[in-house]
DNA sequence: TATTTACAATACGATACGTATCGTTTTATT
DNA sequence: AATAAAACGATACGTATCGTATTGTAAATA
């Protein structure tokens, strides 16, 4: 019962894998997500229909992956020793996929997890709490050299996530340089007043 | 080239109208956003399809249409005299629209919003810069006090809508007395932030 | 009475998801 | 070699749902 990574027929074509996220990444970039149907998708990657339904149970997982891929490739958690600059230097990623025109992807898919709850919960873990938990070592860092109250710490990353998503979804303010600074001054701010009331209590 | 009012043909069956909203919010209400069809809605209205097409341009204005006619009536500012109780007050309208099931239509104003947006626009001009402007007033008279500063009101609103929508979408933390009393003591904590360090510039 | 407009019912066109099937290609087994 | 297994691209198909068009009827004004 041994399974030596080989299999009786065709392997699948890591190649054709790669094209599907590269395409839907591209239509969704340059036109937006209506354009990106799953037959466009596969149409651009030279690909069978059902080769993406081989590989992903649903557009949105082609959608939710595509993301990933880049993101993870982009994003990373700066360590500067201050909180104020750390953040800084964390909305700026966010700068960078908002420049890379990712915006209509993660709204995109936020709508697909209102429409299916089991597809909100992958998003939420695979992603949305994957990226909260790399956030959150920035604010434990803060809290060992005593900046902010290590009890404040979840309610830092939803003032933190909380103006972000506003800013992402309803265009309350752009997602840039400037509403990171924004909101990096705002959450540490927050974070002192926390610190200073659980200090009093 | 008068208008009395009094047109031509058969007028308006405003009986009809209010049949379509209240269908829609319990359709939506008793088996979520999915089951909430136009010929679903149409169907228990005892309406013709055909009639909320001509009273609605798509079936998010519908839908929208249903949500602020429900709001409207349940939310009020309340004016305890100090920032915290007032937050609380306001935020347990949010508690009384997630008990009454309404969170699976905002999320699904948000998802329509998402794929159009003309919409998105409308939806933010009715809906949420309607209970912002309403949400300000709190803030205006808790600067008038002296708790915070004038120029902090916009970040603070952030901070509280983003915190509650991030609840209401991603289902971060509940949406009900105790979140409420979460926001509130996160926005004026941050609130006294700001105020302190504006007070040192 | 004639005209105009809304009504309920329902057929229709368009779009896009996800499935099923076909012949072909690639690999491991015999 | 020859055969079996699995993935491939292509594409037809079934289903759902949106929004439009049509039809005959009801309610109002001229």
């Amino acid at each position: 019962m041994e399974d030596d990574g080989k299999k009786r027929g065709r392997p699948r074509d890591e190649k054709a894998r790669a094209r599907v996220l590269k395409a839907a990444l591209r239509i969704v970039r340059a036109e937006g997500l209506g354009a990106a149907t799953v037959e466009r998708i596969a149409h651009e990657a030279g690909v069978g229909k059902q080769t993406i339904y081989r590989w992903w149970p649903s557009r949105a997982h082609v959608l939710l992956d595509a993301l990933k891929s880049f993101v993870e490739q982009v994003v990373h958690i700066p360590d500067t020793g201050a909180l104020a600059t750390d953040l800084l230097g964390l909305a700026q990623a966010n700068d960078k996929a908002a420049s890379a025109q990712l915006l209509p992807l993660m709204r995109a898919l936020v709508a697909e997890g209102v429409a299916d709850q089991d597809f909100m919960a992958l998003f939420k873990r695979d992603y949305l709490d994957a990226r909260r938990q790399k956030a959150r070592l920035i604010f434990e860092r803060a809290a060992a050299r005593g900046e902010i109250e290590a009890g404040d710490i979840e309610t830092l990353l939803d003032t933190y996530y909380g103006m972000l998503w506003l800013r992402i979804l309803f265009e309350t303010g752009p997602v840039d340089h400037q509403a990171a600074a924004s909101i990096a001054r705002a959450v540490s701010g927050a974070g002192k007043a926390l610190a200073k009331r659980e200090a009093r209590e």
